[in-house]
DNA sequence: TATGAATGAGTATTCATTCAT
DNA sequence: GATGAATGAATACTCATTCAT
């Protein structure tokens, strides 16, 4: 058996067993033994047990990039829409595939530096792409006189927690087809956003 | 030196140390020997690694939640104002408590049962707050009609995830004070709501 | 309270804990516990954990000893009525004091120096007064004759032993009284001893 | 080495160490090193401290109980010549081998459930051996119509108590072989049973 | 390439025992 | 006389990692 096909069958494991059981209450034991395959073979593959999860983590933090950037470069020239729509494969893809995002999302800490880079990367190209879409809206609807190149930044990255927030929210309402979350958040985000940009502020006093 | 004295020094360290290393890497021989006290009154008053782990989440939460609730019940009775205070605080508090927050916002995964009730318990318990000042300033404002009680979770949901993602960018934008910061996530979603109330939509077709 | 007093009521507990959880498994924070006094009380009173058990032992003994001789000097001359009264005084004793025989019997190893001589030391105290009594009536039956000190000896083990095999087997069987049990171990082995005495031998060759 | 090997090998040791110690006071540590492995083959051979001496507990009854069988079988058909080889080679075992008699016989209280059922399985299959001998020796003789089968089990009891407390008395008194023991033993029991059955009662009054 | 056998290093937890008051 | 507070020392158990084959 190839030696690239393996790597993948033993990824694909332990991104299973990661989300299942956190990072160090998971056991490369385990992770082997579901794999079929005996621990030296995991360990010549990749490494330690910190690489093994440095390829999940880098596996589907690509993946989850690449079904958002797909997605929002097949949607035309419009920025809103291409943001819609990455938006869009975001929320298809957590729904779909949940062990993944929780790889990438819920495993952040207490790790090491390396891992902590890892993820911090994947968070800043997804922030960078968001960003940009959302730059690209600004310039193009001739509002970004008053802006610097924070807000886009600002506003992207309240746009991204917010979607991270949602995905455990659609965990508890199953009938929300992400669609339809999709929807509801871009109104409230570029709606409230076009409208800031337009002078209607809003200010403690009322 | 009375018991209730000590345990407070305990947890005040764990927090330190549990923020430091996450759950698993944190060590009680090193939280024992930081709060200058034998391992063994460390599981005479907290019981296990995991109680004492408990205490510094219910601690933490409870100074945070009390945070915002205080700061938006002293704000008047208008709901966007007691939101918006109750931002502030909430901006404030972990600009001020960096580690109580890294305990209570990336250590969910990979614990036990009884941890993750309790975190998610804290995170409900902010959700709801957050919510019912929605629903409020909804009601309030007359927009009422269309919405059922789940658009307010959402949009709490939206906003809170959103706050959590702004505390990460707040640390690498120091000279925005957690002031500045809340009032632009207050204008982006409260005007976008506002709007979307009102009417004005945003669809795919532009 | 008077100290004597306190340490009949700490021993009485600690006899049931001891009972029960055995020497190791038993804390000395659950008998204080127990018994309504603080910890440094007990070792105030009683030296140390080893120095408790040892009470426990040197009590349990002593009263079942005491028992054994009360009946059988009460049971008149000959000699193999007072075994009998003697035997019948120890399965009732155990019959009624199941914690005490538990301790005084199912003990022994595993325990320092001090605990294993005295626990020989209880046994040794028995099966002398058993070797007395068997060895007087060998005597007084005239068939002392053929043999030297080593056959009493011999047969106390041999009864000894069976008593407290005995003591399981009733446990297994309720409906057994002590009396009952009594009269048919002597029967066993006061008529073998007496007609092997007698020159009734039993040889391998049938 | 291979795993059966080495898990022999351990066994052994582990025999020594308990009964020298007792089940709490040895350490799997100890064990390991004298062994001369390290401790987590100990674990991954024997799963934990409690299944090592669940082990060493069947296996040495194992071989006492084959030892018990093994001479009875090769005896011949008479029930009492058999019951004499089988005690006698019980005499042997425990002379030859003291510490699987320790452990076999020294360690039934405070420990697990799981234990205690091991412990009192391997009493009851040689109590279960020494009854069906005496059952047929009473049936052969033709004495068996004024006895139940509780008998055979009390007398069964008695013998096996007996032996047990004569394995102490042999220490003591080096010089006699196990021949001579069981032939004394066989004596007393057997001509005392068979006299009972006879008709040969004794009773309180003499 | 593949693995059965092996381990060094580390962790949570417990308990008998003793001060300071 | 009495106790709440405190600890040194020990132990079972686990796991990532590697060697000999």
């Amino acid at each position: 058996m190839p030696r690239k096909v393996r790597e993948q069958q033993i990824i694909d494991v332990a991104v299973g067993i990661f989300a299942k059981r956190g990072y160090h209450a998971a056991s490369v034991d385990e992770i082997a033994e579901l794999a079929g395959i005996s621990k030296p073979m995991v360990y010549l593959y990749l490494d330690s047990k910190e690489g093994l999860f440095l390829a999940c983590l880098r596996r589907e933090a690509e993946r989850l990039v690449a079904a958002f950037q797909e997605a929002a470069r097949g949607a035309g020239a419009a920025p809103e829409l291409r943001l819609y729509a990455g938006l869009s494969a975001f929320f298809a893809f957590v729904t779909a595939h949940r062990d993944s995002w929780v790889v990438l999302h819920r495993q952040a800490s207490e790790l090491s530096e390396a891992i902590a880079a890892a993820v911090a990367e994947a968070r800043r190209a997804v922030m960078a792409e968001v960003a940009g879409l959302i730059r690209d809206g600004i310039t193009e609807s001739g509002r970004g006189a008053r802006l610097g190149g924070q807000d886009a930044d600002f506003v992207a990255h309240a746009l991204v927690g917010a979607a991270d927030s949602l995905t455990d929210w659609m965990e508890h309402h199953p009938g929300q087809s992400p669609e339809a979350v999709t929807l509801r958040l871009m109104n409230m985000v570029w709606v409230g956003m076009r409208d800031v940009l337009d002078g209607e502020a809003w200010l403690p006093e009322g």
